[in-house]
DNA sequence: CTCGAAATGAGAATCGTTGTCAAAAAGGCG
DNA sequence: CGCCTTTTTGACAACGATTCTCATTTCGAG
């Protein structure tokens, strides 16, 4: 991997700590609301520089909404799925070994070789069911 | 389901026919150039409501491109998945019983109901391998 | 054919995101 | 500690995809 190193700064920092504290996918543009709330002052086009570098180097995954728009979320490192609540946002993270295995078989089964795959699940999580 | 139905147009059939015929993935923008060199003059906005409303007819799947571009192609009705060649756009659709039933159990066991789920699986396709 | 409702098209408006570039901040060094 | 080079920042412009607006056209039931 060839990922180049940031030069650390307040900004990035800033930006980090409010992924680790806010446990759901968050967008660009609501960090950038919530940290100019919290008096932490950072650009926009700055914040968006620091979660591309965030997802570059891994420590945060990056999914579109069904509109489109890039959500955010410090997660860990290894290969994981996600379980998120379409009601309040809560996120609990999944591991499926099945799921990996079968990918790869149906793929190589059509010729389909250098395999990824995105699976993400929607549901109501049991504190907002009716 | 209450979708409500739509008046038909030479311009909704000019925009499905063109879905029929091309089996990968297309964007609005692409649909609409086609259209015009074809000669079938659509405007883009009624590009767009056609796309949107054959996706709420079910006759039409959209996914999200990594840069948010959302695409368009002609599937069959029933639930599946795709298998993508990210070189040529390639697609095949495939059917995978155990992933569906894993997703609602993983989901059952962490207390989430009202599930659902995408997945969508990239490779290399045997045509397009080195 | 006539009429009202629904669809169209051209362009403006919106929204998320990226590019620009001068000013500010970080790290190494004497 | 100051100096210098390089990187990062921030305000704003630019951009691309999508949606909205509204006058005009087309559909199809009567």
């Amino acid at each position: 991997m060839t990922t180049t190193p940031r030069r650390p700064t307040r900004q990035q920092a800033a930006v980090a700590e409010l992924l680790e504290r806010c446990n759901d996918f968050t967008s660009a543009q609501t960090v950038h609301a919530r940290l100019r709330e919290a008096g932490e002052g950072v650009g926009l086009a700055t914040v968006y520089r620091a979660l591309q570098a965030m997802v570059e180097a891994g420590t945060v995954d990056v999914l579109r909404t069904d509109e489109g728009e890039a959500v955010y979320r410090a997660c860990s490192t290894h290969h994981h799925h996600h379980l998120v609540c379409r009601a309040c946002g809560r996120t609990v993270e999944v591991e499926g070994p099945a799921v990996e295995a079968w990918t790869d078989r149906i793929a190589a089964e059509h010729g389909f070789s250098d395999v990824t795959h995105t699976l993400e699940i929607f549901g109501t999580c049991g504190d907002c069911a009716p």
